[in-house]
Parts: structure tokens; C-alpha cells; sequence
DNA sequence: ATGAACCTTCCAGTACAATGGAAGGTCAAG
DNA sequence: CTTGACCTTCCATTGTACTGGAAGGTTCAT
């Protein structure tokens, strides 16, 4: 299978595939006589797996430990399940952090909707923010 | 006003505060017989709103654009105003995405509180992911 | 044999908001 | 007069996940 194809079959590009190998996230492939890469079938599932983990807001930093884990025969099961504990806690502060931010926007906005000009001094630029 | 005063009564850096000159979010500083910048009271204030700004998840391009209508003698209310109602929608948009991240986050962690090893087929990698 | 479609490597750039470091100039105190 | 703190410019780098383009090699159909 080559690049092109592996890139029709996951859909991504053969840009993003070089990348990845080279980022240490696909081992490097085979190659043919002509020097073009040549994949073997399981290619498509880690591609796929990635996607995956990437879907689930891991970074290619994270996702490239699981693979490195599998590729040296273990499972990486525990391994997945801190990353997803800890990304849950990452979410749940980043969420937190999101909702403050918006209440405040949204304070603000509100009083941005009545503006009086002339209250603004040029030495705070802006009494809406 | 030199450049580290300015720094230490905005609590930021120097290197920072040439930055936002370079990047037109500060107009340049008068200089000094020896070059040193000399910066006038209102950078104070200046500074200060590029602070709230960013406090108010607005980027340097967005209090760019605030500041430079100030420059030019205008009040930036409504502008102010409309940057912070897109600023909401996009707040809104990106806290539902990390909400359903989030579930679909805490299914897998749930899942893979359970682990099953030998179902890991390798062509996935990953059961839980 | 020639053109299209595919592949190769290598280098550079995108957005964002700074940060780091080198090489050198300025100023006040001791 | 020298030391140290401060300032100047310029260039490169950080992290993330790619994307673009140049210059050239391969494969296949016509």
C-alpha cells in the first residue's frame, strides 16, 4: 500500500502521513525498489488510532507514548487510562476557566450594550473593559 | 518613565513591552539622548488595558484594533461592544465542544476502568481509545 | 515517447504570544 | 576607573499540528 493510498483510506494527506512518521507517531515505512513507502494493512488501524486519540483531545505527544508503548509488545491500558484521567481533570479546569471567562464577557457586554462615550478617559482607553 | 519601570508597574517584562511596540499595540516610545525609551504616564494605563484585554480572552490583534481607534481620537464603544458579543458566541460554541469532549472523555476513562488486556487487538491499538 | 499522476527529499512558513541570547551602549555608585 | 544594573538592536526559538512549494524520480496508459 502506498502513501496515497493509505491517506485515501484514512483520510488524511500524505503531507500529514510523512509528518507523523517522521514525528515518531507511525514507525517508518517500508519501502519498494523505487523508494516509495510501503505500507503494511495494520497502518490504516494506527492512523485510525490516532484519529481516535485525537477525537479524545490527546495531544500527538501523548497519543506517540501509547503507540511506543504497543510497539514495544505491551499493552498500554493502564498507560491509557491515567492520560484519560488526567485529560478529564484537564477538562474540568479548562471548562471551569471557560465559564468564569464567559460570566465576565457577559457582564461586560451587557454593559457595553448602554454605552456612554463620554465616560471613557484616555487613560483606561475602554470603561467597557 | 524607563522601559523597567514600566515593566515593574505593569508587572510584565521589558522584553514584553518592546514586543507590543514592535507588534503596533503600543506607539513607539519617545526616546532619551541615550536612546533609552521615555515613556509618558498614560503607557501606565495603556498597558494596563492590554492586560484586561487578554483577561477578557481578546487577542493582541482585537486590542490592537481598540487601541488604534483610540489613537485616532474616536471613542471604540461600539466596536468594543461587538468584539465582545462575537467573543461570547465563541465562548458558548467552545464550551459546548469541551462538554461533549468531556462525556465522551469520561465515558472511555469509565471503560477503561475495567481492563481487559487480551481484547486489545493490536489493528486498534487500543480497546478504550 | 510523452504526459499525467504519483512519489521522493528538503526547506520554509502558518498562528499565537511571547521568550532567550548575543553583542554592545549608558549611567550612577564606590 | 571599574563594576553592575540597566538599556539598545537583531536574530532565533518555543509549542502544536500541520501545510506549501521546489526540484526531481517513478509508474502507467496512450
Amino acid at each position: 500500500m502506498r502513501i496515497g493510498q493509505l491517506a485515501e483510506a484514512t483520510g488524511t494527506t500524505t503531507k500529514t502521513l510523512r509528518f507523523y512518521e517522521e514525528s515518531g507517531l507511525l514507525p517508518p515505512a517500508e519501502r519498494l525498489a523505487s523508494g516509495y513507502r510501503d505500507y503494511a494493512e495494520d497502518a490504516v488501524g494506527k492512523v485510525a488510532f490516532i484519529h481516535r486519540g485525537q477525537a479524545a483531545g490527546l495531544t500527538l505527544a501523548q497519543i506517540r507514548q501509547i503507540l511506543k508503548i504497543r510497539e514495544h509488545g505491551q499493552t498500554p491500558c493502564s498507560h491509557v487510562q491515567g492520560l484519560l484521567g488526567q485529560r478529564l481533570g484537564e477538562l474540568d479546569a479548562q471548562i471551569a476557566e471557560l465559564l468564569a471567562l464567559r460570566e465576565t464577557i457577559f457582564q461586560l457586554h451587557e454593559k457595553a450594550s448602554k454605552p456612554e462615550p463620554d465616560s471613557c478617559s484616555s487613560d483606561q482607553v475602554c470603561r467597557y473593559i
